[in-house]
DNA sequence: CTCGGTGCAAATAATTTGCACAGTT
DNA sequence: AACTGTGCAAATTATTTGCACCGAG
């Protein structure tokens, strides 16, 4: 079974109908290899569907989201969406700045951190940002510099 | 001198003229623990001006941001303001769900993280939520419970 | 005195909602 | 057939811009 029918089954199993949209919709986000904006889902669904308008796509996307099968971001340039990464266990990850394609990353820095006194950790946030090896070797990336953040 | 006449020094060396409204500003980023909504922002200022435009307050934010006094946030709960750490060297925060005071940790996970080979890393956010000490002990924080995060 | 800063109003952009009709189950 | 999903238009909310006047240096 493709990501894709996982995705609309996953949905189905929840009681969504399955429009040709909604089908087409999780075929979006299970082929696309990173972050989208609403904007950028509109314009590919748009050319799919002349006829779409953007509060179909934004209620989509809400929905989609309730279910789990995909996941919103705050990123710096606004607002993002993304197939749900579905790894069961605690994780992180290294996220492409050229092509946004998400690496997991087992390993966990939260249990090596040394915690002020008196603070209670409840959750955190670990994400490396780079370049993957395929933008690395097709070269269409911005030149990066290997430094390290400051 | 206070951090408010530093932020104040600041902008003024860089050319900014000091008006009422911007020694306001600076005073409370100054004293602010922790993140500012440009609502917050502008509720505050607007008790002490009543004439004041939400238009004004965006464009301080934004300069204060260029010049570096100030640093903009993307959170789930939207865009926050807050003042610049101003710590030289490389450091991660420890944030706080009640009060978003933050405090520094020096300690930083890359160096200690396995990177998938090809992956050229560029930079890397890593960030730690939880309750305070202060906010532990006045109890006013919501219920927190000390799980790891999944 | 000079030019940057401010208020006002209006423009944009991003997102949400109400309603009648169309399509899925 | 029953009820959910969609398009359309309009309402909200967030943010930006143009312009004439005011105040800091």
């Amino acid at each position: 079974m493709g990501e894709t029918e996982r995705i609309v089954q996953r949905m189905s199993d929840q009681g969504l109908r399955i429009t040709e949209q909604r089908r087409t919709l999780a075929q979006l986000f299970a082929e696309a290899p990173g972050y989208l904006t609403p904007k950028e889902i509109y314009d590919h669904m748009q050319r799919v569907y002349p006829g779409l308008s953007f509060d179909t796509v934004y209620r989509n996307l809400r929905v989609m989201q309730e279910l789990d099968v995909i996941e919103q971001f705050m990123l710096e340039e606004g607002v993002k969406f993304k197939r749900s990464c579905g790894e069961p266990h605690h994780h992180h990850h290294m996220i492409c700045l050229q092509c946004e394609k998400t690496v997991p990353i087992r390993s966990c820095p939260m249990p090596d951190t040394a915690v002020p006194s008196g603070f209670e950790v409840v959750r955190h946030k670990f994400e490396v940002y780079g370049y993957c090896a395929d933008c690395r070797e097709s070269g269409d990336r911005a030149q990066a510099s290997a430094g390290r953040t400051p």
